[in-house]
DNA sequence: CCCCGAGTTGAGAATAATTTTCACCCATAT
DNA sequence: ATATGGGTGAAAATTATTCTCAACTCGGGG
């Protein structure tokens, strides 16, 4: 997947090492200039070394300078296209008129499902998909705000009839991991990749045979090395959204991406369950005035 | 100028002697490998030398084989893009291919919070905003999906040290409704605006005093007449994707909106606020490995 | 029928970029 | 104090790219 670059490497270039980070910075500020430097110049722009910028490289999955010479050229391209402003995105201060902070706020998030598809791996989303179809158990592991995915990504599942669990106690969560065995499905959510509780929780499902799938931001973290499958959201941070608050949309997306995967497995018995679901439903709706 | 060079390509290939030809040809034949390629491997697969291949670059103004590389990357971009944008608006069915979907669903969305964003009051999201500030207590109201959104917007209102909660429980929400008063604010979240759970908390809320504030995507349903302020979110379904689930996006949007404007209102006491509210967390996770 | 010259071409040399190796540094744990 | 291990850049090794040049083709004239 060299589509995305951009986005990974924003996200993760400032848990990379000093000489690491700096080459990141100097993509992100012009990765336009970027593609256009060999990779002597740009260890010079980046005060660092070759050596450096080709472990960058791989770091992020490429071969070597080329291939990420051609993504970035690629991305360039597709903001040209969609008019983005490709520089690092604004920040709200505490004095911007609420209608301007609307619209860098929207087309943040926007930006950010974008990348989040671009970089997706619709071959993992399918393996998953396929576990979860044949999985005898799936639980969704996740703390706080993910824990709220987690559950309504569990909602979702259920309502399509897949034997589905999420729990916001990290001790049950724990407990039914441990019951979990070959063919099981368990899914961690964490922005960061480093919720100790998600981190147990998966570990201990992994070691009882079953499939570990993590949903993080990070490539590179603890999460992700534990886990079989990885499906990697997006996310950059503004001033006030720290945490990972914009890594939710991302994560529901990704999430979005699995769901209709699993549907398209089973397409009668969704739209049947979904016909059962609404009329179950429709009891607590009040009548359309 | 980089600009056309798939065109200029296209139009002067035709016209030009033997071994030349062939490089084009080979070149318009799969651009976007061809971004991959080396010289090398080029020169063979369009059955040429490499020395041939430069000079195809220079015919077409570029400094050398790498420029070429680079515009022919940038414009494989450019039409993946133009491409993707073509996805908006498409149903998904159960035969697509799974990466088709991707596109089309991350379009969607991505539209969705833009159109959101457009339609959405600055107004109304500052009044909402000031009267959370002055408020003794917020309460949230949602069941299903919107609440589990409804539980992410309380969790992140007391990290800042909004007095806010937020309730699964229909009953126990009820409750805290009945013991709102003037200058309280209620905040019921229902896509449809049908929800019976979400209207009579919110009903209870309003009986009491409280401010009362809507978020639903239909802004006539009795949900939003109920409400003295209402924050329309916008939705459009999808196939798989029935029951206001992409309207989830929509509706963090717009509480995201309120979260920033309130934020913005106690700005100093926000940042301490993060400060704690990240160190307490930072004992959960892992450390960097 | 042979020769010339302009235009093309690819082989291989020359150069430049990229990758690999390795010794060093620095922080941390023992 | 002393290993240990990750991170780093200098320099060697490799590979890609560019340059040089001799060979070739193809018309047109002697």
């Amino acid at each position: 997947m060299a589509a995305g670059a951009l986005g990974r490497i924003q996200t993760e270039t400032p848990a990379l090492p000093e000489a690491l980070r700096r080459v990141g910075e100097a993509i992100l500020a012009d990765p336009a200039e970027a593609a256009r430097s060999t990779i002597i110049t740009l260890a010079e722009r980046s005060g660092s070394s070759p050596a450096t910028v080709t472990r960058f490289c791989r770091v992020f999955g490429f071969a070597g300078y080329a291939g990420l010479r051609v993504a970035l050229a690629t991305e360039t391209g597709r903001a040209a296209q969609a008019n983005w402003d490709m520089g690092v995105g604004h920040e709200i201060g505490p004095t911007d008129p609420l209608d301007a902070a609307i619209g860098v706020m929207a087309a943040a998030d926007s930006r950010l499902i974008q990348e989040t598809a671009a970089q997706l791996d619709a071959g993992t989303v399918a393996k998953v998909a396929e576990a979860i179809v044949a999985a005898r158990r799936v639980l969704i592991f996740g703390v706080s705000t993910s824990g709220a995915v987690a559950g309504m990504m569990g909602g979702r599942l259920r309502r399509i009839r897949v034997p589905c669990w999420s729990h916001a106690d990290a001790h049950e969560a724990l407990a039914d991991a441990a019951l979990l065995g070959e063919g099981d499905v368990a899914i961690g959510i964490s922005h960061q990749g480093r919720t100790r509780e998600v981190l147990e929780s998966l570990g201990e499902a992994g070691d009882r045979g079953a499939l570990t799938v993590a949903v993080t931001s990070f490539a590179r973290s603890p999460l992700a090395e534990l886990s079989e499958l990885v499906l990697t959201t997006a996310s950059r941070e503004t001033t006030f959204r720290l945490g990972g608050l914009a890594a939710v949309h991302s994560q529901l997306f990704v999430l979005d991406t699995v769901y209709v995967a699993v549907a398209q497995r089973t397409y009668e018995q969704t739209n049947e369950a979904f016909e059962l679901t609404i009329r179950a439903l429709e009891s607590h709706r009040v009548e359309r005035n």
